[in-house]
DNA sequence: TTTCCGCAGTTTGTATACAGTGTGCAATAA
DNA sequence: TTATTGCACACTGTATACAAACTGCGGAAA
């Protein structure tokens, strides 16, 4: 059987790996034709796989131009993960009351193929998708769809500059005692630590990838100091 | 000139226009071939005009099955009119003390073009655009581009079932007083009464159309009582 | 009678082909 | 030399044509 119900379906999936996993940055032309000749189809799926991203915003069409991959300012990253921080404590605060003892060992299996893969290293590609994985089954039995869909946008449109703080830095040790820590204090049902310790959490990713952009942005100006 | 860039992109202004003024009920399917025959334009911005109404989520996708219109549940209502009491009052709350005079002038030109428009009646369609558009003005000072791009996500979605409201209820002057009472809160600085009444503002208008859905629910269960 | 299978018709999904737009280079003039 | 105009190329956007999938109905089997 298939693996996609389409073509542009699968295209697009694999696409955004592609893109999260770095292999385009910021503002590289999509060309649709070398695309198409990738995947072996034709330009249809390839452009309707590109609409898709740039409803995710991975990715935005100029007319008559094409499509480009995105490139986020650092004012934007700040932007987008302070909205992580809102959305995600309102729906932690919702999802802790309906948290049954199953959903909790869920998570807590997941948290343990982490450790593993952790150990096994070299799976930072994976450990992004792990990480969401987590965090929505913390958030399901808040039962607000809507809220997830958005929280996920967010969490997409910020993943690629996440792997790139772990490329960097070596904070995964740390992100992930703190989901243990987080998971720990759901079970015990004290909403308010968890919310805290949530916001934290996400606001150190945030200042970790904002210090590194800086410092390159600081290189670049070192290496080309003409700007007249 | 051509008013659009691409066919695509006028195909799926129009369609939202014609969705949202409730030409499609929801779940009715959209046909590709009707549809492209309607813009005399072939299927391809067809669908891929559909694909873009499917990032705001008014339309649904369901594979070799084609596109259908959405239909929100109440329970779905609630969520949403719930993430715009959250996002808008975060983003007022960042807007106000950034507003300058001038940006107070033009919403409160904008509130004068609505009460002139009020008066000549039957411009509910308008009313819809006005009313984000005056909204829009007062978020705008808080430099977020992002989070102003979800709430126009939200507000999209749920537009169809404000319009229904306007055309059940009279709560367009109400509505229109709460606009100018948070121009007013808004330009004193008050905040925290300002946040406050938008939040009542946006949970009036969702309780008055769950109230509509819930009636005309009931009046469905009246007109066939044959549940097995 | 009920259930299952298969076929025809319809609609979607995709390939191919063509038209239109933007871009960059080259040639010319100042 | 530098600025400007026009042309050719490359790529996108769209039309047309074809392939594949789903739906519903009718008939056969249990």
């Amino acid at each position: 059987m298939p693996a996609y119900k389409t073509r542009a379906q699968f295209v697009a999936n694999d696409l955004r790996g592609r893109i999260l996993g770095g292999e385009f940055p910021g503002g590289s032309q999509l060309r649709q034709d070398a695309l198409a000749k990738d995947y072996d189809v034709s330009r249809i799926p390839v452009r309707e796989a590109l609409l898709a991203l740039e409803s995710e915003g991975l990715v935005e069409f100029h007319a008559h131009r094409g499509a480009f991959t995105t490139e986020l300012s650092i004012a934007k990253i700040r932007e987008l993960f302070e909205l992580r921080v809102l959305l995600e404590t309102y729906m932690l605060k919702r999802a802790i009351p309906n948290l049954t003892e199953e959903q909790l060992d869920d998570a807590e299996g997941i948290l343990r193929k982490y450790d593993a893969a952790l150990d096994s290293r070299g799976q930072i590609d994976n450990w992004s998708e792990y990480n969401f994985v987590f965090h929505q089954a913390l958030y399901a039995p808040a039962n607000l769809p809507e809220t997830m869909a958005i929280i996920s946008q967010l969490n997409t449109k910020s993943d690629r500059y996440i792997r790139m703080q772990l490329l960097y830095t070596q904070e995964i040790e740390k992100a992930e005692r703190e989901h243990h820590t987080l998971l720990a204090f759901s079970r015990e049902g004290r909403i308010e630590q968890a919310c805290q310790l949530l916001e934290a959490h996400i606001l150190e990713a945030c200042e970790g990838i904002v210090s590194i952009l800086e410092g390159r942005a600081q290189a670049q100006q070192q290496t080309l100091p003409n700007t007249r």
